[in-house]
DNA sequence: GTAGGGTTAG
């Protein structure tokens, strides 16, 4: 400021007449140097007594320091654009693209407007930026007239005005409209096609962006970075590894390396191709690493399943003091769900308050189905009505978090609210209103959604629709009709419906369905483990001892191997994964070793374990004692562990927990006094003193 | 003076 300001100093002002303050490049002595609003207050006030504010020139460098380069500035600049007498379509221009950049697209058509009422003329300077608001807004209307007003200023064929066309167009939803722009376009330059790229980028036409960099590379036209990171994005979501690879070679035969913004494109796209540790090793090698990479390898390791390992990467960007973003918290929040780490996920949510991050729809409902998926469901709901937006998939998470949570009633409650507030469902959302009514064993109300959704809502019942009608009837004990209903299904019944009956009729002891589903499973292939143990528990559940056993013999006839039980517990804020026969962890073996001494204290309480799955697993594998089941192994487990009084052990498992193991959860609880939560498919049960206080109706 | 790019939830 000391020069600028020395400018206005008495010696100065006495020579204004013959030295303008202003001198050849006026921007760099003002523009520049005005770092605060008060910098610009002292300016303002000078001119304004100087009488220089009537100096077009003056005053538009004023306008533009206030506009364009001070954050909070646009008060200011309105009020100096307010004295000026007759602004010029320069002066306009400046105030629509403050506007823009600054996050008042409104403001900005308002003023486009006002220049139309006052006979000012828009220039080619105009148009990209009112387009661009438009953009924003996603105003396709307003673009629309915005279009035409261009075609009759005889600017439609000018690039700049072209290329923020096609982005106006593709962000507003009308994708072949911008198609069309570019299209009719004589001479396209690498941002009109990057533009495009984007169009298709945005609305999700990974298919068009690859098709048309196709046509790119035919026509020989020239590509830069940019293109490249759209098209990678593409070949992510894609899958089209063998294109991002080729990309990946190009840019090591160029030595394009040097770009942080193409590797992260290339870490993610090797991620979503699920090559994680190609895209690690790229990670690693990055000379710098800024937020939204560490963010794309987050993500990369959650979106493979590899939850524990995108936790520990969180980890190491705190220790290296990488500040995170809504975005990464949204990937760690969805890694704590599928681990079950509540604790985690707690520190997480204080983590966003404490730094204020933005409640985004996106990391709002991440947030919300962590806590719903930790069977922390009141949590979830209070998050949901903190939440200043919200969208379908916000209407969703909470309508699946309560019917998982032994909330049918509730969930269906939800769902007329969100029919009230005209939020339009998706398919998604049926899946979870129909999963409310086999959780809570709403059969009349299941068949009726189930119409409904086609009839009043246009949206075809997929596979996974069909799966949960069946799971209502069979829940229910219609297992006839849900066999039938399967039978008239108008798509092929895939192996998960007819795993579903079979489920129901192991609970309803059907064995004449139960064989029939099996036979399908069989028929339908590959086999499944689960398959084989749910049909021989069938036969179990009637006593027929001989049948069951003759359906485990199959299965190692067939060298079908039961899949080992993994189990995610947290204890403390540490996840530890428990395999079943796992002698690798540290607990494992004061664990297993303290079993038998474990098992008479759990006799003594008058559980009787050998139930008929026991029974069975013990005859097949002599290694295998009576407490053959890993979750109840687990749960003696950790009636072992010291933790504190009052803490929640919580039981995650990839594999359905059989009745069985809900009645040793249900023990322990009692036994060890301990509050127990069990994830099981995504439904909760939760035990407190040997009662579980869910609704489910197993 | 104006235009294009990488990470996110069911």
């Amino acid at each position: 400021m000391a020069v600028a300001l020395s400018l206005f100093s008495a010696k100065s002002l006495t020579t204004a007449a013959t030295v303008s303050p202003f001198p050849d490049n006026p921007k760099t002595l003002i523009l520049e140097q005005c770092k605060t609003i008060k910098d610009l207050n002292q300016i303002h006030a000078h001119v304004i007594k100087t009488g220089y504010l009537f100096n077009p020139r003056v005053a538009e460098n004023l306008l533009e320091s206030s506009a364009i380069l001070l954050p909070g500035s646009m008060d200011y600049a309105l009020s100096i654009f307010r004295v000026i007498d007759e602004p010029n379509p320069a002066a306009y221009n400046i105030l629509i693209r403050g506007f823009t950049s600054k996050q008042f697209p409104e403001n900005a058509l308002m003023l486009f407007r006002q220049m139309r009422e006052d006979g000012v003329l828009p220039d080619k300077y105009t148009f990209p930026c009112i387009l661009k608001a438009c953009s924003r807004l996603r105003a396709l209307e307003e673009g629309e007239q915005i279009h035409a007003q261009i075609a009759k200023f005889g600017l439609g064929s000018y690039g700049f005005v072209q290329n923020t066309l096609i982005h106006m167009y593709a962000n507003c939803g009308e994708v072949e409209v911008a198609r069309r722009v570019f299209d009719g376009m004589l001479e396209k330059e690498i941002i009109t096609w990057n533009a495009m790229f984007a169009g298709y980028t945005k609305s999700g036409h990974w298919e068009e962006v690859v098709n048309l960099f196709d046509i790119m590379l035919k026509s020989d036209v020239e590509f830069d970075e940019v293109t490249l990171i759209s098209v990678l994005t593409a070949c992510g979501r894609l899958g089209d590894l063998e294109l991002g690879e080729w990309i990946h070679e190009y840019i090591e035969a160029k030595n394009l390396k040097g770009s942080l913004n193409l590797i992260t494109s290339l870490v993610d796209m090797y991620a979503k191709c699920g090559r994680v540790d190609t895209a690690r090793k790229l990670f690693d090698e990055m000379p710098r690493r800024d937020v939204v990479a560490w963010s794309a390898m987050i993500s990369g390791y959650s979106q493979s399943n590899q939850c524990k390992q995108a936790l520990s990467l969180f980890h190491e960007m705190q220790r290296q003091n990488v500040a995170p973003n809504e975005v990464t918290m949204v990937s760690v929040l969805s890694s704590c769900a599928v681990l079950g780490a509540l604790e985690m996920g707690k520190w997480v949510h204080s983590f966003i308050k404490r730094k204020r991050m933005k409640l985004t729809v996106t990391l709002g409902t991440a947030l919300m189905d962590f806590y719903a998926k930790c069977g922390s469901v009141e949590y979830s709901i209070e998050v949901f009505e903190k939440m200043p937006s919200k969208n379908v998939l916000t209407w969703t998470v909470l309508i699946q978090g309560l019917a998982s949570n032994g909330q049918g009633r509730r969930a269906l409650e939800v769902f007329s609210v969100m029919q009230e507030k005209e939020i339009q469902p998706n398919d998604v959302t049926f899946i979870g209103v129909l999963s409310a009514c086999s959780h809570g064993g709403l059969v009349e109300e299941g068949r009726s959604f189930f119409i409904s959704m086609s009839r009043d809502f246009g949206i075809e019942p997929r596979i996974e629709h069909y799966g949960c009608m069946v799971d209502i009837l069979g829940r229910a004990g219609l297992i006839e009709e849900a066999y039938q209903f399967i039978k008239n299904m108008p798509i092929e019944p895939n192996a998960i419906v007819w795993r579903t009956l079979l489920a129901s009729c192991k609970v309803h002891k059907n064995v004449e369905i139960g064989e029939k589903s099996f036979h399908q499973l069989v028929t339908l292939g590959p086999a499944h483990s689960g398959d084989y143990i749910l049909m021989s528990n069938v036969y179990a559940s009637v006593g027929r001892w001989e049948d069951a056993l003759n359906v485990r013999g199959q299965m190692k006839e067939k060298g079908i191997k039961k899949t080992p039980g993994c189990s995610l517990i947290e204890l403390d804020g540490m996840i530890h994964e428990f395999f079943a026969e796992d002698s690798a962890h540290p607990h494992s073996k004061e664990i297993y070793s303290a079993i038998e001494g474990i098992m008479s204290r759990i006799k003594l309480a008058g559980y009787v374990p050998n139930t008929a799955e026991a029974r069975l697993d013990a005859e097949e594998d002599e290694k295998e004692s009576s407490v053959s089941h890993h979750s109840e192994k687990l749960a003696i487990a950790f009636g072992l562990i010291r933790t504190s009084p009052g803490t929640t052990i919580r039981i995650s498992k990839n594999l359905r927990v059989c009745t069985d193991c809900h009645s040793a959860t249900k023990l322990i609880s009692k036994v060890f006094n301990r509050e127990i939560v069990v994830r099981d498919h995504n439904r909760f049960h939760h035990f407190r003193e040997g009662i579980c206080s869910c609704n489910d109706y197993w």
